[in-house]
DNA sequence: CTTGCTCCTCTAGTCGCTAGAGAATGTAGC
DNA sequence: GCTACATTCTCTAGCGACTAGAGGAGCAAG
């Protein structure tokens, strides 16, 4: 079996772009690998897992600096998890506003988009509703 | 009446902040104001109810290219509007699959925080998830 | 006339990458 | 060996939509 592999199969296995991977090893979040005689970098396993780690982190919505705290308490497994809890529940909240704020934005770009008499741009009522605000059903943004 | 107003009048009228009123000038979304002798922008009521189009058309999420058609074809109301609808459409379709994949997220994030039994990293739920995609329910994201 | 606010221009920084230049290294076929 | 091509290297600059800060000028009230 592949002891370490090179960038481009490490960004092929973990779903992280090569220049995203550089990306990562120059902000610090992960470490700078061996490297070959001929200057290029190799990945061991630990490396991919660390960076499957960081891609599922991202895609769930963690910022950069969550992450790197996240992968400081998996390196330290005896500590407690609450700071853990804390970025998770965080980043929960976060979501749970956000689909609160897009589902009111929907019901408003649905009635523009609804309104729209498909005739002249003087009485679209997309461009109308942009112009004054108070047509909004819910002002809640 | 006030025929014209300054700069920071405009930000508190308009909810945009100063810098991002002489930003929306810079990029050319905002015609540049008459100034006073002492090289200060004034306001007209113009000014105001287009900066008012495109804070609503910011919150709205429509990005600055969108605001900038959607404001050309306010200037020209006998155009008809179907280039406008389209443009609500696609936010819309843009809204909605965002809403999807945050609703897909918070069901991941609810396991990971409730998995959490608060006591070491090592056996952590929120940790374990992120460092294993497998384990999530749906393998959406 | 001084205090304190608003305003001016300009540059640089934010976040998380992404794109591109220009050079070196590695691999496969001949 | 030689050639062609892919992959990798480092470095810098750019994206969107602002935001922050420096350093200075204008202006209104006490």
């Amino acid at each position: 079996m592949m002891r370490s592999v090179p960038i481009g199969e490490a960004a092929r296995q973990s779903g992280v772009k090569v220049p995203t991977i550089r990306y990562y090893e120059h902000i610090g979040l992960l470490p700078a690998p061996n490297r070959t005689e001929g200057n290029r970098r190799h990945y061991e396993t630990s490396d991919l897992r660390r960076l499957a780690f960081i891609r599922h982190s991202r895609e769930l919505g963690f910022d950069i600096e969550a992450i790197r705290t996240l992968l400081t308490l998996q390196d330290n497994p005896s500590q407690p998890c609450a700071t853990a809890d804390t970025i998770a529940q965080a980043r929960l909240a976060d979501v749970v506003q956000r689909i609160r704020s897009l589902t009111a934005l929907k019901a408003e770009l649905e009635l523009m988009v609804e309104g729209c008499r498909r005739g002249k741009v003087g009485e679209c009522r997309v461009i109308e509703v942009l112009a004054d605000h108070s047509q909004c059903e819910h002002a809640r943004h």
